[in-house]
DNA sequence: AAGGCTTTCTGCTATATAGCAGGGTAAACC
DNA sequence: GGTTTACCCTGCTATATAGCAGAAAGCCTT
């Protein structure tokens, strides 16, 4: 520690110091200039600048001359980029529909030449964190983890996908929960269905509130006044569905459709119904939503609304890395529609059942 | 291209040449003695070596002199490892097994402080390549893919998971399979099953290989004789499962149970034979491969051979760590066994068929 | 006014020289 | 024999000088 500091360095620190103090705004004075102004000899300042170059402070024009760099992207890129998704999501990648995401986002990321990691931690800030490699993050917001967002925000840009956050500062991709979940109740009313029940997701995000809302939308536009009997407060899992299928069947007077906040639910109901005697769609119509793998798998096949997760994925990525570039890319919140895909699980209603 | 190339990178070039070429080993000669022996001035010797420390070719100590640096692991650490699977595998990380491998080594990366890149391709060898970022790979083998996997294993420690390459020469950490595909069959025979079916995996890797030797060595076990007519030859994929029931369901003489070499064809089997008016476990056993979620959610609950894969990833990722840290691992090779989780797709023949 | 020439600016290369700090060695000294 | 001293080695710093190439501005000629 002893050692006696380089001129060099001593300069170099000068400099510095000009420039984070705007005492250098764009360009720095010639290296002859700079070296009178100081009163080091040219080498020795030239050193100094080239260190700083080396650093990242100054960048060179060739023949033109050396100015100060923009400090705000001064992060190295590393061409890869990052899926989150909380911890709080117990199965993770497990998950059918969140492996769809995750899966198409691989393929959209090496299209533009990035790599993917997935991540459900940042760690403690002290030690190494996943965020340090990465260009950008894609995440799937939850309610509980908007300051888990903002905090890898300040560091990298992120989109926000599936989930949008309720500051909408954040760029999102969605899908049109709302409109979705209507038109699929339209849908269900168009083939006969007057009692139509509804699984619910979780009603802490959007995606949940909404699919509840555009379910209580299709009722109104159909004249049918919302029965809270017919609501059941699921949480998306297998089980909930399961849970649900019990409560509906047990009904005095049970519902001739349900609509289901996902898939797994929805194929939950229909095992239930199966284990109670109960056909599908012959005796109960059903519809999910994500159209996960299995949902085409199981028997009935299920009429599912599909998420659009090429697409998703797709947008996701070119906001992301438009954000990673420096543009601000063209659109900030996106909506898109999901796809009703008529499968097996759901048949006319012909005779009316007394109500 | 056609700028004069300073006499420094000519000189870099030449004793980076002679390092290359062992003419240059441990030390190299002081700085002044090589502008003599090179014909240049100190101070451009003197750059060029600087210049070659900072790429990493040479390390200096100082007052003793310059030495050459071992270039073997010269590849600065990332601390990211990778997850391979072949684009072969058209459903990826969408796939329910290989989406539990991937979340569990996920966990486990962190674990070690390692983030973790999915990649399915290894790009063109010109631009970017996630091999770049990567301080090891583990890899789901196929056979048509051992040339990549050696590619990939050019540049960086290589841990393969689920399946082995045919040379043994890189570590793997596998399942039992042979002997629990034995041991669920012991188990069909000792509930009374004596026309055992089974539907093959693909046979062009040693897990498919494997999964069949082991029913066939079940079947010796009990001194039953090996009938190609209850061997149906599947993929993996839910649609060769069904028609597998499809051909199993048509013979004369069904087998009273079948055993398949995953999940997937399992559940396929046990819809396709409700849709035919069967009922597993009652006309049929089924046993399946692999415990994905599903497994326990379809209607009956598939028996099946779990997958440790909690275990897999964690030797696999301490293996890939200590290769990547210039340990050799204890283990080289590692075959794990599966468990056989019953639940209620198999129940008990008591009345013996005529054969 | 247009095209060419000169000057002067930029950063970059190359080389020489002088000196510092710390370690090693071997001769000189006690 | 052991200690001291002087010298040389190492890499490192600092500065001067000379010259190159590209660009830009200004001048100068036609």
């Amino acid at each position: 520690m002893n050692k006696v500091t380089p001129k060099y360095v001593l300069v170099q620190e000068k400099i510095r110091h000009a420039i984070e103090h705007r005492k250098i705004v764009d360009r720095l004075p010639g290296e002859r200039a700079l070296a009178k102004e100081y009163g080091y000899s040219y080498m020795t300042i030239r050193r100094a600048v080239e260190n700083l170059v080396a650093e990242g402070w100054l960048y060179k024009i060739p023949m033109k001359g050396t100015f100060v760099a923009d400090r705000t992207n001064s992060r190295k890129k590393t061409n890869i980029i990052g899926y989150f998704l909380d911890s709080s999501i117990v199965a993770g990648l497990t998950s059918p529909y969140y492996s769809l995401i995750f899966n198409a986002l691989q393929r959209q990321a090496t299209r533009h030449g990035y790599s993917l990691i997935y991540f459900s931690d940042i760690g403690d800030s002290s030690s190494f964190t996943p965020i340090d490699h990465m260009d950008g993050a894609i995440i799937s917001c939850f309610p509980r983890i908007e300051n888990i967002v903002d905090e890898i925000n300040q560091h990298i840009p992120v989109v926000l996908i599936d989930n949008s956050s309720p500051d909408k500062t954040k760029p999102s991709v969605i899908i049109d929960n709302f409109n979705a979940v209507r038109t699929s109740v339209n849908y269900l009313c168009s083939i006969g269905h007057k009692r139509i029940g509804f699984i619910t997701g979780l009603e802490d995000s959007d995606v949940g509130k909404n699919r509840y809302a555009g379910y209580k939308s299709g009722l109104r536009d159909n004249g049918i006044r919302l029965n809270d009997k017919l609501v059941f407060r699921g949480d998306y899992s297998f089980e909930s569905g399961a849970r649900g299928a019990d409560y509906f069947l047990s009904l005095k007077n049970p519902p001739t459709a349900i609509m289901c906040a996902n898939d797994a639910m929805a194929i939950a109901l229909i095992r239930q119904a199966a284990q109670r005697g109960l056909n599908v769609p012959d005796d109960i119509s059903v519809i999910g939503f994500d159209d996960i793998a299995v949902a085409s798998q199981v028997s009935p096949a299920l009429t599912t609304l599909a998420a659009p997760i090429e697409k998703m994925t797709e947008l996701a990525c070119n906001m992301l890395i438009d954000l990673i570039d420096g543009r601000k890319p063209e659109i900030q919140h996106i909506a898109l529609p999901a796809e009703l895909v008529i499968r097996d699980s759901c048949t006319e209603k012909q005779d009316t059942v007394a109500a």
